[in-house]
DNA sequence: CGTTAAGTTGAAGTGAATCAAGTACCGTGG
DNA sequence: CCACGGTACTTGATTCACTTCAACTTAACG
């Protein structure tokens, strides 16, 4: 039984801020879409960075956003890349804390975003919201988890590679030769999603191609055995 | 402005569940405390593990439970140590999926639980409880970034090490001297929380005892400078 | 007081980072 | 059409931090 939050990842956009909030009542929405500003973003614009005070909620219709971490001597770490229907800083909105990651567009997007004091005044007045919200953020901290799984308890690079590409598996399409996937990020940026140099990524790459798991055809990957990666994820 | 989850973070113990809901009104609370067990629980018992469905939620009242993800090889990684105040498997009953970590308690324990379905017919009637769930949520989100960062973005043992003690300051007390903390964990358990080994966690201590960051008599730790090893743990 | 668990220290082994050099692949402009 | 510059990818050699293994010491506890 998938959630709404779930069925909005798998669609190319969302039409209106509105999905989201499947329980609430047409008066409480035309309220939130008067609060709402919806804007085009041009690739490679920053949203938020981390340490910095949180000033809107944003909510991603159309694109991709890559949430990320940076460290004082230039690492980087890659969290996730935000698909249509997520909400972007909502627990700095909630908590009044500063943001602990950076948002930056992929490509152009489409953005709705509603201003903290505005957003928060709405579910004051609309407690019912908070159902929704409670389900995006429950969404994200499994993704948190599992995403510490990869980078804290798998012991190589292999594996974690391994793990990352069936993450991505969701999001690619099935085929009679396997799942083929369209890979947009660069070697050094797949390091950064799971802590490893670019190097090892390449190196990790032509070893998964030898033990026929991957087949890679220019930035179109193949992984014509799910369960054969999964298995060898399991280490 | 502390969120009342964190002033529970705080606190040695909470005496009941409607604690956790304060802008609940009292009927509902009343509803509440008959749907919950409270229940003593033994040292080094399980309340859930991974892939397990989960059939309960759980309010730690008393206590200390430990938070963990297993693999396959036999390596864990330690979540975190979760204090009185805190829901446990909320999000697995939240969206009906398996349980994504380890639940053990630390010390003898006071528990509350309710049953799944019982937790989310209470939702229905009380939609409002939702934005103490969603505070805990983000509260549980934002630890498992800081976690992120500290596992997957520093680079070196020391540092991961230093973040970790850093963190651990919020449940010592202040002294004249500096932060005193009680070490409960063994070094096997604090290398399982950063994804170190034993030994590392041995040699890094010496090394910080060296460099007079931290001091030890018997399991107690004092950090006699907190920002040197703040800026210690930077790099 | 004896047994077990935890901490300590040294030495060897290893996975991955780093460094270095070279190749393929663009789009752009002569 | 090809030279050009930039970016990403590839591959080998070296280095390093940490793991692993092993031997030993200390602390905890009935």
């Amino acid at each position: 039984m998938p959630t709404p939050n779930v069925i909005a990842h798998k669609q190319m956009s969302l039409t209106c801020t509105g999905d989201l909030f499947p329980t609430l009542p047409h008066a409480a929405l035309a309220e939130l879409a008067a609060l709402e500003m919806i804007e085009p973003y041009a690739a490679n614009q920053t949203l938020f960075e981390e340490k910095q005070s949180s000033t809107r909620v944003f909510i991603l219709l159309e694109g991709q956003v890559k949430l990320s971490m940076n460290s004082i001597d230039g690492k980087r770490l890659i969290l996730r890349i935000a698909r249509p229907g997520e909400f972007l800083g909502l627990t700095s909105v909630l908590s009044g804390t500063e943001h602990e990651m950076m948002a930056e567009t992929l490509y152009p997007c489409r953005i709705a975003s509603i201003r903290r004091q505005d957003f928060l005044g709405f579910l004051l007045r609309h407690p019912a919201a908070y159902e929704s919200l409670a389900r995006c953020l429950s969404h994200d901290y499994s993704n948190a988890c599992e995403h510490l799984r990869t980078v804290g308890l798998a012991s190589t690079a292999p594996v974690k590679l391994a793990r990352l590409l069936l993450e991505w598996c969701t999001f690619g399409q099935q085929t009679e030769f396997g799942t083929r996937l369209r890979l947009t990020l660069t070697h050094g940026e797949i390091g950064e999603c799971i802590g490893t140099s670019r190097e090892t990524v390449t190196r990790t790459f032509t070893d998964f191609k030898h033990r026929q798991l991957v087949d890679m055809r220019g930035s179109t990957l193949m992984i014509p055995n799910r369960m054969a990666l999964a298995s060898y994820a399991e280490m």
